[in-house]
DNA sequence: GAGAGAGATGTTATAACATAACATTCCTTA
DNA sequence: TAAGGAATGTTATGTTATAACATCTCTCTC
């Protein structure tokens, strides 16, 4: 994912997809659930659950963890969003289209998380899983570091 | 890590594993951190902090959260355990020798945690990060599933 | 062996993350 | 329009983790 575009293309990008994906799949994006979606791919960041329920609640009416949870769990379920185990927090997907299992990569700079579904990853754990005779059903890649960008502003600094 | 062996010996070579190493750095494996260490060994499978906490207590000494969390602060940073971030659970090292970033195989039956260090997935996910220009800190991958025996005993059962 | 300083642990309180259990509302469809 | 399921609201609590400050315990120096 370029740093420099057009990010209201993202999340309009997203969000129909999302509107197409369930659409097929016979299953509701609800108001609360699409609203939790677009509050995600605000940006490419991972944002956090408590942070969610903090932007979604305003004066007059506090949305309360439960919500918040369930419209996370159904947006995963629907593989429309990802987990980040190593942070508790939650960025869009970049390929709802079918289920996968991402790699992450998490810039510890600037948060920007980057997807990428590289067969050569998946295919070196497999292996391994072979050789353990390990039945792999989840793969959890989470790797952390500089972006590129980040090394780039670090070293005219 | 064969599911059938003599675990006192594990613990054991841990323990005194643990030492050399400690003495070697010059740092402290106090009894503290030590007995914390042992617990974690108790096991393959992942043990989690609060649980530790509780084992640690007795009737009239009950240790507090920060006791537990420095110990298990100094063995992540010693590189005598790691922290498996998908289950805020923790298991020793199998090869706490020289540093090094595990891939864990963690049974969804019956908990055991297998550690590898395959250079195929290393390679792999080095590949991914020059192809991004992204520079890799840490790497953390958890595989989710079934180990050989349990799917043996769920196709004898 | 008194005192200084670093490192480790103890203590209190609270922050941050997540779910159980049950009530209510909303949608579909018969 | 009544029934039933799906979604959301609400209350309470469970679980994981850390901040801030006090005390203790070594070791080193004088
Ligand atoms: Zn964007
Ligand atoms: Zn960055
Ligand atoms: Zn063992
Ligand atoms: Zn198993």
């Amino acid at each position: 994912m370029d740093h420099e575009h057009n990010h209201d293309a993202c999340i309009e990008q997203a969000l129909s997809s999302a509107d197409e994906i369930c659409a097929r799949r016979g299953v509701r994006l609800t108001p609360m659930r699409r609203k939790v979606l677009e509050r995600i791919w605000q940006s490419h960041e991972a944002i956090k659950a408590y942070d969610l329920i903090g932007q979604l609640s305003s004066a007059d009416r506090t949305v309360k963890p439960p919500t918040v949870y369930r419209a996370l769990d159904f947006l995963l379920e629907q593989g429309l969003i990802h987990r980040i185990e190593s942070l508790n927090g939650f960025v869009g997907c970049d390929r709802p289209q079918k289920a996968h299992q991402s790699q992450l990569f998490i810039c510890r700079d600037c948060g920007h998380v980057s997807e990428c579904g590289d067969e050569g990853i998946r295919r070196a754990l497999d292996r391994e899983a072979a050789r353990q005779g390990f039945h792999t059903e989840a793969r959890i890649v989470e790797v952390r570091g500089l972006c590129a960008r980040c090394q780039d502003r670090a070293a005219h600094a």
